[in-house]
DNA sequence: CTTTTTGCAAATGATTTGCATTAAC
DNA sequence: GTTAATGCAAATCATTTGCAAAAAG
């Protein structure tokens, strides 16, 4: 394991440290983990390390394209490994858990109508919605 | 016009003041604006108005569905007068422009493959690229 | 006159910047 | 040894909160 991801960061000319490869074990332990959560499991392995490495660390490897960067509206930035471009997420408006899934039709999806000359290289999807214990659990729906 | 939005807001039961008439004038002006190009706009007209004022107005604006806040990976939050939920918005990687466009095939486009339960309410869809303008004058390709 | 909105100041919270020390190549 | 990463502190920037004064219903 450890072995991979340092033949994939060689592969993209970055260096091999003790804090990159834990940020992307936090992220096989967490999914959909934010920086904070990351820091403070990177913070348990080594002690000394601090926020800004883990910013630093997220910004190259996001750079390169072994991590994907996800911004919900009103939350911190999300990091997952990506595993290929066809996947989206869906997101729970009360408690932020977030969820991936596929796009039922997704290659008409990923084009918009009309281009306006653009030229697209990504198409991010965002499903809002309220997750199934959210949704027994319906105490304050209005309420934000 | 102005008459419109009174009776918008009165549906609403929001009251109908001069700094939320001119947020809403403001977005007319300017269809994709963020709070501050609002405030300044506001501020030309209302010289004793505040940043809480607009950030109050474009809140309880959002809330009540009138308008629909857009949030793009690090940018400030962008506001227009909701029109429809089946359209998108294409952004500029380079300059941030935004245009809005709609799904080649929306209503497949709105719903992922699974959901695992959770009841969506809206896709929220980000296509990603390069403009017609920073295609030509492509200086710093990857310089982000 | 009661509720909502305004406007001021201060707080928050995520993220970035600058820079000297340290580790990777 | 040269380049890149770390770790510390301080800065930035969008946004939020608290609250008294003013305006709306």
């Amino acid at each position: 394991m450890e072995r991979i991801y340092k033949d994939l960061l060689a592969k993209q000319g970055l260096s091999v440290t003790a804090t990159r490869l834990c940020v992307l074990e936090a992220l096989d332990v967490h999914p959909h983990a934010d920086a904070e959560r990351i820091f403070s499991f990177v913070k348990d392995k080594i002690a000394t390390t601090s926020k800004q490495a883990i910013y630093n660390n997220l910004a190259a490897l996001t750079e390169c394209g072994i991590l994907r960067e996800i911004k919900p509206k009103g939350y911190p930035a999300l990091y997952e490994t990506r595993v290929g471009d066809n996947h989206h997420h869906i997101i729970c408006r009360q408690c932020a858990v977030i969820m991936d899934t596929n796009c039922r039709a997704h290659a008409p999806c990923l084009e918009p109508a009309d281009l306006r000359g653009f030229t697209i290289d990504e198409a991010e999807v965002i499903f809002w919605g309220i997750c199934p214990t959210c949704q027994k659990t319906r105490k304050s729906r209005r309420k934000k």
